[in-house]
DNA sequence: GCTCCTTATGCAAGCGCTTTCATTGACGGA
DNA sequence: TCCGTCAATGAAAGCGCTTGCATAAGGAGC
């Protein structure tokens, strides 16, 4: 790579050029209306001249506002969080802002690292999935930025919460799949966090409506469509063959179907299908999947302005903010 | 948010604590080795009883290593990065350092504003997948860190390159399907950039083997299952119907395997499909898929080897690291 | 015993910005 | 004409670290 042979310009460099001020220059890059037009002028030519680049790091020591928020998620690959994190990354990019992406895995640990990684960094907020140990709320108590907690809606979150119920969800299910005349639920889920969170909802919500026992399958988390061989094995295994299954991701639903139609069963006909997430091949799939609809997206943009308020020194209106689920009927179910 | 009524500890509060200078804290912290035992343990200890996270910010613009890598993919959604990218910062993070995300879509433009973002933050390293405008080129010119490019390996990279070659691919991907037997292949390719490379690579190897045109169907890119639909009816609207279809990704090659099922053709038998980027589901899909392995993972890790000599200030082996690729022959083909 | 290293540490000058406070000049109103 | 106001700018003190240089103390070699 070339090196340069010159050391790169700093804003004196450009005060100088532009005559003015470094002060000047300053209030220009963050607040261009109050430098009077001409003086304007001259300042852009310069850094235009320059090929100027602002070093934000001394820009965050000096104002302790480094515009850039830290993503705190367990995994990248088939992520439920995908769109949220998309959204999160294009809204705060194009403001100027910049997505620090943490992976935290499904242990616990990494994400007390993680933390103090953006939190040593000046992060103006650290958004996460993950619920927090005792410790990493005690550590946070010290962050000036904003914690926000997302995918979920804890009772007392240690900053602000923008997610949805997941045992309403569960709920939601159980009836609508009573309501469609299903009477043999399977239900395939993990066994931890949220997952769980659905699948109590749902046994409860059932319970409500039916004395047939709920089946259930445990997967590792997340549900995957590697994982459908095998819980449909085992639901061809069981002596009342369950009339519906209910998965934990849209992806394990298509292979759920997969697998039913390579064993000759029509869905939903002799088997329905249920996922979670409506992810685009939720819409693609023949036949398309009945799915839990969560506006990713929707999350990502209530995140995205209460950390602009934040920033701007306006505390947020609210602690939690429920963006709710949508049942989306097809063909599936 | 519990707002701290103190300020937090800084460099020299620990160090006052510990009775050394601030200098022997940033040492220790640097580089443990070489402050005295007992210090360290005096050190340890008021870092631990302060719960002292050091401000980075400062620490980067002291010296300029910011412990930051930005990486540009165009798309997080559907995204054929998403291991390598998992891969990276995983390894970056447990070496101490952050990976920055910021997507440029697929339009060019954004890709200039993202680069500067990334400078202006004195980032370590820029990784990137898309091709740089000549503009852009000359940007990087001023950046003292390392610019990677990845999954290509251009002819004069303006940094270092970690990839493979894509008209190779397409290449041997014609004399693959040639070999299998088929004789009537369609190419389903995006039109830009590397699926272009791709599909000039197959036509030119295709027409070593055979007189017979490879029917083309272009798509957007990126190729997903959502298009399956349409071009799975064009494909049936051809007068001489293609015996193979080559995708440009396992997702989109899943789509038509889902569409040739429901119009009651056998896949492989009536109609081959072979993917690209062994994707989880290509192993899990019934038919299994053939198709095309990237190492995603190898690319994060030659490009992490990379960015930590170059940080330590050791130049780069080479300027381009081939990493390869591999013909996967499953079931679909 | 003296000199010369070596090792551990301290001093203090930055790193490149932001921001408070002060200053200047122009302008409108009385 | 004079004063108050306001908009525009400048001077300079940090922001919290790192690191080159200097120093001190101990040990080895003669």
């Amino acid at each position: 790579m070339v090196r340069p042979s010159t050391r790169n310009p700093k804003l004196d460099d450009v005060a100088a050029r532009a005559g003015v001020s470094t002060a000047t220059v300053s209030r220009f890059l963050n607040n261009p209306d109050i430098v009077a037009a001409g003086t304007a002028v001259r300042i852009r030519a310069a850094i235009e001249e320059m090929q100027y680049v602002p070093n934000l790091l001394a820009g965050g020591l000096a104002s302790s506002r480094s515009k850039m928020v830290a993503v705190l998620i367990p995994h990248l690959v088939d992520s439920l969080f995908d769109r949220t994190i998309e959204t999160m990354v294009e809204e705060l990019n194009a403001g100027g802002t910049m997505v620090m992406l943490a992976l935290t895995g499904t242990a616990a640990g990494r994400t007390e690292a993680m933390i103090r990684a953006a939190m040593g960094r000046q992060v103006d907020a650290i958004v996460s999935t993950a619920p927090l140990s005792a410790e990493t709320t005690a550590l946070i108590q010290h962050f000036p930025g904003l914690f926000v907690q997302i995918w979920d809606l804890p009772a007392e979150p240690p900053g602000i919460a923008v997610g949805f119920s997941h045992v309403e969800i569960g709920h939601d299910l159980a009836r609508f799949i009573y309501e469609r005349g299903y009477r043999r639920p399977a239900l395939v889920s993990a066994e931890l966090g949220r997952a769980r969170l659905r699948r109590d909802g749902f046994v409860k919500g059932w319970e409500a409506h039916s004395d047939t026992p709920v089946k259930e399958i445990a997967v590792d988390s997340p549900s995957r469509f590697g994982h459908a061989r095998r819980v449909f094995a085992e639901l061809r295994r069981q002596p009342e063959r369950p009339d519906v299954v209910v998965c934990g991701s849209d992806s394990l639903a298509q292979g759920i179907i997969v697998e039913a139609n390579a064993a000759g069963l029509k869905v939903p006909d002799q088997l329905a299908v249920v996922g979670f997430g409506n992810a685009s091949v939720a819409s693609d799939m023949r036949p398309t999947i009945t799915t839990v609809e969560i506006d990713g997206a929707q999350i990502a943009r209530e995140v995205n302005a209460a950390v602009r308020s934040h920033v701007s020194g306006v505390a947020p209106k609210q602690r939690s903010v429920n963006v709710g689920f949508r049942i989306i009927a097809r063909e599936s179910a």
